[in-house]
DNA sequence: TATTGTTATACTCTATAACTATA
DNA sequence: TATAGTTATAGAGTATAACAATA
């Protein structure tokens, strides 16, 4: 018997309680495809923005990706000592951070697989709510980041 | 000038990014809301599920909603200690779990709380789009548990 | 043998406060 | 004064392994 679903799970009819189960369960999918190349999410979407604009320091990206200052340090230290990025000094405080060759390898390989993990999660959706899924996702993040 | 506009952020064209963040966005209001009742959304959580089905054990309770046998074992002391639940021994090895009177309001306390949040984020979304972002909530969740 | 509940432990993410050095 | 980066620390959530008691 499927113990699981012997029970009727009262939160099934909130959709922020089951936005809040996908989430964790395809981080967790990201997580073991991430593995493979020893990158965990947060250090992935990192690499994933320097790609996308060298240069940028700590704090903005992680104004960007709301992650604290405090918290930026040990993510940008354990990258640049992996020697995936480095840093070229912009002023006295802070300093631009760019990805090696290496670095711009792994960040082209974890797109790779984030791009597997959002089709397969897409494809999970009947065709016919996709557009509109997609559409309220962008919604929600707009009003998000406007509050 | 806001200093999160100016860059780029390349994630944004993934879905399971944008889930990702307004999951932890939602449930930051969530907790901030609980926070009146001194609930987690895990205790919350779990004071909802017994409230629908009395007498469920820890074990069964963690199935439903992804809490591992070892980590419930704290939340429920916790919530046993706080005289929110009680136990009544099952058989030699588990006890069902129920909701004292005092655990009963906080749960539907706890729920209200939850129902606000939810009416705010589906509002945030587009009419247009709501019902196959709702859809298409449920498709992802049941094919998940499928796996 | 399988399951329940427990303990211990560890890792990740997140959050805050306080410090320095620079702008 | 405000900002960048750092350090230290703490609280959650999550994960595994191992154990005793029970089924």
């Amino acid at each position: 018997m499927d113990k699981q679903n012997v029970f009727v799970d009262p939160l099934r009819q909130f959709p922020g309680y089951l936005l809040r189960r996908i989430s964790s369960a395809t981080m967790a999918e990201l997580s073991a495809g991430l593995a493979k190349l020893k990158l965990r999410p947060t250090e992935a979407s990192i690499l994933i923005v320097i790609e996308a604009q060298p240069g940028m320091t700590q704090s903005e990206i992680g104004r960007l990706l709301s992650i604290q200052r405090a918290n930026m340090t040990p993510l940008a230290a354990r990258l640049e000592a992996r020697e995936l990025l480095c840093r070229w000094q912009v002023d006295g405080r802070s300093s631009g951070l760019v990805l090696t060759a290496h670095g711009a390898a792994a960040a082209v390989k974890a797109r790779e697989i984030m791009e597997g993990c959002e089709r397969r999660m897409i494809e999970r959706i009947p065709r016919q709510y996709r557009q509109a899924y997609l559409a309220a996702l962008q919604a929600l993040w707009e009003s998000e980041s406007k509050m």
